[in-house]
DNA sequence: GATAAATTTTGAACAACGTTCAAAAAAATG
DNA sequence: CATTTTTTTGAACGTTGTTCAAAATTTATC
């Protein structure tokens, strides 16, 4: 023990960071409280705001850590030496199942829009450019001569593509579709991309 | 004039319709308020509930008129008589061109997520389908030997693809890239995609 | 057309939020 | 131990969506 003023901050705020954490992948984000964070935690009310400007800046927290969790997963996913296109597809597969295994938390990382006068600050963006990055790297890798910003706009392009098929995929309400045939779907996806980029490459 | 207790109930309901149609494009769907609207169409802050059952019903009404205006914008950026390929160009331009000058309406479409213990109506959820089966239909046309079920599933994969391009394109903060390259990036986009489909295809 | 009954419309009131801030509690200082 | 400073608290505030008894209006009856 015997914590100094800034230790006693910095612990109070992971731990309403992991509460927040917990309730949003129960709950959903719709169904975050500051009531209960706290009470979770077991500070008032009050408490919150003398760490946090206000509830979107925890939520930034907690979802700068699911990105974090995410890119291990996808690191994880990653298998060297293997051709883009297999490259690729070990990620978009490892995407889906974070996407299915986290949903709310994953769902969270979309679903947050900060007020217009208080928009994300700047670390929390560049996480999402390297997550992008992540992602569509081995695509651009299929189309490797291309100016610097163009491949940059391409994978942020790529990235938005891979994710609106798993969005849809698992927000739609479309009934009994298992796991098994979202991965499916989203790998011939995958190959057809690929495809159409080897085939425009060349 | 003189109009019955039907009549009126159902021009109220066109009239919060359209005052929050206008709202929502004005100020975008996390600013539409109940007061606002029942403000706008001069009538009492409880008249709102007399027709719809919350908020949420209203919101549905005004997604389902944008979901009309945009199958009419798509509708006319079909082009008949032209190539599978060329077809989904126009679609996705046409998507995009949407989007982009409607984005409130559009962001709406997608941002709005009614209650777990309320969800959509059946005929909403179909005013969707529609739409996918509209936009990716041309697609599905380049790998036809596919089963019906399975064309459907491909159909939403494709929908899903063009609107995450869309989506992030228009979404992400990235400054300053002008609507040409937008079009001319999703132009791309769908090439590879309908160049990979066809090469898969033969 | 006057009166009563039924219906429609109203807006004050309520509950549930996020957020604030004066006051209480705790810690540091002299 | 007294006093100042810092930290924590939770009652209170402003804004939401929603409700519902009362007021206003329309309809029905004689």
């Amino acid at each position: 023990m015997a914590k100094n003023t800034q230790e006693k901050r910095e612990d109070l705020k992971l731990r309403l960071i992991e509460a927040a954490r917990n309730r949003i992948a129960a709950d959903g984000l719709a169904n975050l409280r500051a009531r209960d964070v706290t009470q979770d935690v077991g500070c008032a009310l009050g408490g919150l705001y003398t760490v946090f400007a206000d509830l979107d800046e925890l939520i930034i927290h907690v979802n700068s850590a699911t990105l974090k969790t995410l890119e291990s997963s996808l690191a994880l996913a990653e298998v060297k030496n293997r051709t883009p296109t297999d490259r690729l597809r070990n990620l978009a597969r490892g995407y889906l199942l974070f996407a299915v295994t986290h949903r709310n938390l994953w769902k969270a990382l979309f679903d947050h829009r900060p007020p217009n006068d208080r928009p994300s600050p700047e670390w929390h963006l560049e996480e999402h450019m390297f997550l992008m990055g992540v992602i569509a790297e081995p695509l651009a890798e299929l189309q490797p001569n291309m100016s610097e910003t163009a491949r940059a706009i391409r994978a942020r392009t790529l990235f938005g593509a891979v994710h609106g098929v798993v969005s849809i995929s698992i927000e739609g309400r479309f009934v009994g579709l298992p796991i098994e045939n979202l991965e499916q779907e989203l790998d011939d996806f995958i190959l057809t991309v690929a495809a159409g980029a080897a085939a425009r490459q060349g």
